[in-house]
RNA sequence: CGGGCUAUAGCGCAGUCUGGUAGCGCGUUCGUCUGGGGGACGAGAGGUCGCAGGUUCAAGUCCUGCUAGCCCGACCA
């Protein structure tokens, strides 16, 4: 993409209203605009990063067995009359009349609707296990919005829920989950630390939650210093295999880490006190176990191979992919502004031409850019005729992870500098050498 | 929902106390010079001062009501 065909208003000023950096950040860098309290239009350089967020969610969904589908964001009241929901989820919830006086409401969740749909299409214990998921709009009218999309009103969520026979099965599901989230977060480039929740609301016997640690989480949370260091790293993981996703839960979960609804001072002070921290986190992603709460009151039963009509057991997992994107910035940012990881990046490379109009530079420029496009990379190229100065600010701003500058005092000695965003180094080298050093940096990582 | 604050050009702000031609910086448009970290000079464009009433010869400024947004607390992906 060149810039001077692109949308991407940055602001050269903090707006007011934003608190934190992510915030700033957001609005600076031309990736949101607010609409309302707690409902934003996403700019094209926005959209890009959640559209690569929701793939991974996706790939990572799906390559642990899981099955897309979707669902609409206004749903009957008449299900969450049945579940019981309706009267117990609260001011929170938008309700909705339509032209007949029918009661609707824009879903917070959808466990409710997602039953109906089971309830309806299955009949036997056969067509289990079973898991779908989906990636949609919700909307949860909170009292106060606030720190950008890391708490508003409208935000994107992956959520996905399990259909299993009995309890063992739907606890494995519930493993696999926790196997798919830690990839999938490592996959953008955060580390997010499974914790023991409070199930809330939504019910339950057992739920985990992931939080980022960073200054200006919501959460405070304790942890033993020793989760710092797992990884999932690219170990090869069978989800279907319950032994093996047993053994990866037990050991995420193993060092004591809770947030502050469930902190149990006796057990943190078992910790060894070296190892003992606390801090701050940014929630972004929970699941539950929550038994046959749902399909027991919304009456979702399979038959088993003896003839009998059993609840199923459930449960519901939880991405806030909206959220996530705040919660990147917050873990990746300097005063300068975003550090993208790699996985996530908008775009791939920025392209600065310090002589926009200069035939060696702009030739230089286009030979770069179309050697990386073939490549099978997204290039950011900086074609505006700008002074040098403000092409830097505005490549620094929106964070991509990777800069080549073109210069004709470079190109004077043949080479063109390829500069990572995070350190800062500069590596000076030909055309052809940094098209090939930037699509090694990607391999495996587009 | 309790407490505090704000609303003036795309963004950041002054002007309101003490009523009298609506301003500054950045951005933006045009021109010239410039060209490796938000450059210089010159000339422009851009505002029903959040909305509705009221007081007054005259309201951005005073009064009343409303709306929207932000911050702190109680609640949540």
């Amino acid at each position: 993409m060149r810039l001077s065909q692109y949308f991407l208003p940055v602001l050269k000023e903090n707006p007011a209203e934003a608190q934190i950096a992510s915030h700033r950040l957001m609005l600076r860098a031309g990736m949101i605009r607010q609409s309302s309290a707690g409902i934003y239009s996403w700019l094209p350089m926005g959209f890009k990063v959640l559209r690569k967020l929701e793939n991974i969610v996706h790939e990572e969904q799906v390559r642990a067995g899981h099955i897309p589908m979707l669902m609409p964001t206004l749903q009957s009241a008449d299900l969450w009359r049945e579940s019981g929901r309706y009267e117990d989820y609260g001011k929170e919830m938008l309700r909705i009349t339509d032209r007949h006086g029918r009661d609707m409401l824009y879903g917070p969740t959808n466990e409710e609707l997602i039953t109906d749909i089971f309830r309806n299409a299955v009949g036997s214990y056969k067509e289990l296990p079973l898991t779908l998921y989906h990636i949609q709009w919700k909307f949860r009218d909170e009292v106060r919005p606030r720190f950008g999309v890391m708490r508003g009103r409208e935000f994107l969520m992956k959520d996905g829920y399990n259909f299993d026979v009995t309890k063992e099965a739907a606890l494995h599901a519930y493993n696999r989950h926790m196997v798919s989230y830690l990839r999938t977060y490592e996959r953008m480039g955060l580390q997010a630390i499974p914790m023991r929740a409070d199930t809330g609301p939504i019910g339950g016997d057992y739920s985990h939650e992931f939080l980022v640690l960073a200054e200006t989480g919501e959460s405070e949370v304790f942890y033993d210093r020793a989760v710092i260091d797992l990884k999932l790293g690219d170990r090869e993981v069978d989800f279907s295999n319950v032994d093996e996703c047993q053994d990866i839960f037990d050991e995420f979960t193993n060092p004591y880490a809770r947030t502050d609804e469930t902190h149990d001072e006796a057990a943190y002070n078992a910790v060894p006190e070296e190892r003992r921290m606390s801090a701050r986190g940014i929630e972004v992603g929970q699941i539950f176990y929550f038994g046959t709460k749902y399909s027991d009151a919304l009456n979702a039963a399979v038959q088993t191979p003896d003839g009998k009509q059993v609840p199923v057991h459930m449960g519901s997992h939880g991405i806030g992919v909206s959220r996530l994107i705040g919660a990147i910035i917050e873990a990746n940012h300097d005063d300068k502004g975003i550090i993208w990881p790699e996985g996530v990046t908008p775009f791939h490379v920025g392209i600065v031409n310090l002589k926009q109009g200069d035939s060696a530079t702009d030739a230089a420029c286009d030979q770069l850019y179309h050697g990386l496009v073939a490549q099978g990379l997204e290039p950011l190229y900086d074609d505006r005729d700008e002074r040098a100065g403000t092409k830097f600010a505005s490549m620094d701003l929106i964070g991509l992870p990777w800069r080549l500058t073109v210069g004709p005092r470079g190109l004077g000695n043949g080479v063109v500098e390829l500069t990572n965003r995070r350190t800062g180094d500069s590596e000076e080298m030909s055309i052809e050498a940094a098209i090939d050093r930037v699509s090694q940096i990607y391999v495996g990582k587009t």
